[in-house]
DNA sequence: GATGAATGAGTCTTCATTCAT
DNA sequence: CATGAATGAAGACTCATTCAT
């Protein structure tokens, strides 16, 4: 479905990206029906399948755009910093700040992780900001400045830090980005014995 | 429901509930029909609705099962220790045998945590472990232990950590539990810096 | 279904009937399950086609005892009354009470008529009712007592004024049936405009 | 429901309506499926959802149609007449007519009486009819016209003259409904006595 | 570009009835 | 007599998708 759109067709595309994203945020992808999508926004059936091939499809585009904008916050955050661990410190804390600024796109990575249909389209996407953390990781045991274990397995480690304290502390409990920052760093740096 | 069952309704209700656990982690709770999950078993559609109230009934009784069977068995692995800090490393590990155990279970934890609906069923169990989890904490924080931090946010940071490495390396990429454990409980310890 | 009962096998079957008479003026014949019947006196499901053969041979024996016993109480009310007109009062009176004395019976009636499966059944009684109340009105007619018409639609004028009257004022009002039933006399026997 | 319609949307919500209207009074409400309706129309399932959100308000539509159909004529009926006495028999005239022509509106009054569910939404309806029927009374009653009774019953009372001679006679037997009329008009205004 | 209308397979659920024990 | 279990057709309703206008 690559369409040529006209100004007013891309705010079309856009109006129904955020609209679908807020009703599968809070109904559930498969709750969520094209009807609800098209009423909620006054138009009709057709305007669906103008843009979209299919609800499918329209999720899957949610999803690349989302985890693209992810990537490009932590890429601008992180190229100004030459220290492999602090790479990893600025990564964790643009994700929460991310988490907390995107809180519907968040719920859909994380329904979209436990979904067969979905989880290839993710994990490409995931496999990318794991990857780049693992570099930062390599770079940091080569350097003395981690100790010795499986890069990979650290970065995942990590990455379920971010996603359980953000979606637990900043979203159900709307503890400030920055608190739960400071515990997911010195959590991940330190575990919980401290140095 | 709460109907009174012969040992043979007994044994069919087994057969409901593992034949559908296994189709709902495999296929995803709301893609997998009742039909799918009596025509597996080969049985009348009315069966179903013999031993459940509803779909939604049955998961919800396959998630508080699991639950009980989790928790179960952490308590009595932990039971023996006295260590506040060895009763979260035994946590880790029980949790992660577990996990390899059962990964069908766990993969359902991940779908419904995601899904307002059953999320309300799963965090009563949920709250469970993590005031568990906390307990620990607390008594090795008051020990001197474990530095000083919110053990709220430290609990799901380790309960983020077990989730994501089960799914990642036990599940999809079938790591001995045991060395996963290994990662997850210095990493929860010590962080990626180590002592 | 002409079972030789015991004495307990005859209290069931009352029971069944009794129970169902209630379920279904509450709840109407189609809404009302044959599981819920049986729930409802905590019998398993084979009990109800032990002595029934059907949910509809049910409630045709529900009917056919009802209008029994409505008729066994109209004739021995009039038996010692010899004027036509009085019977036809007397008739009217004990209508009155009999709808007063059995509510469920008789918005079972109504359902009944309104419905084309019961209609027939009904109907079997009814011309009987109407014929005895024909009779009477023909002998007084023919005595220059009743004005010259149509017996026929004369005994179903009445019959309609007893059924609305009763269902509306004694069963949704609550009103006292010997009120009603004065008021139902004048107007069969005068009319609104009164001698 | 609410649609914008267009011209055709209007002309399917009618064929629904009416070939409903049909099934329903032929085979009563609980055994006609939708299925039936739209096989008999010879579209899919969907175009019932699309123009009613139920068969529940589908067959409240049509009873609310009914019901202010029949209004609509028994008030341009009564416009032109002063006298009380007048109205009334109008009233019961145009009803027969009514009744004549609508046979099967009238069957599914009798129906939606009979029936816990649908009773609320005829009151409403009935009730105007009646406190029309109610305030002719209470005139004529305060004229000397008509003797004093308590109007309510008497309007009842002829409700049900009407009722059942329609259904008998018009409907079952198929005798003129003008006979029917006077035959009700004079049983209501002076009884089985005559003047 | 957009709309209302239509499709029809598919969903969950119910229920009268039968049957082995 | 009675029970729990099972059947399976049928019911109301949904929904992604298509299409004529």
């Amino acid at each position: 479905m690559a369409r040529r759109l006209t100004q007013r067709g891309k705010e079309r595309r856009r109006q129904l990206l955020d609209f679908a994203t807020e009703r599968f945020a809070a109904n559930g992808y498969h709750p969520t029906s094209v009807a609800e999508i098209v009423e909620g926004l006054g138009v009709g059936k057709g305007v669906f399948y103008w843009y979209f091939d299919s609800k499918e499809e329209l999720f899957a585009e949610i999803l690349k755009e989302a985890q693209a904008d992810l990537r490009r916050r932590q890429q601008e955050a992180i190229e100004s910093v030459d220290d492999a661990v602090s790479r990893i410190e600025i990564g964790i804390r643009t994700s929460m700040e991310w988490a907390a600024d995107n809180e519907d796109l968040f719920t859909l990575f994380r329904f979209a992780i436990s979904e067969e249909e979905f989880a290839p389209a993710l994990r490409a996407g995931a496999d990318l900001a794991v990857s780049d953390a693992v570099r930062h990781l390599e770079d940091a045991i080569a350097n003395g400045d981690v100790r010795d274990a499986d890069p990979d397995m650290l970065a995942y480690a990590i990455l379920g830090v971010n996603i359980h304290l953000a979606s637990v502390f900043i979203h159900e409990r709307g503890v400030a980005p920055a608190d739960v920052a400071d515990l997911a760093v010195s959590f991940c740096l330190e575990g919980i014995l401290g140095r």
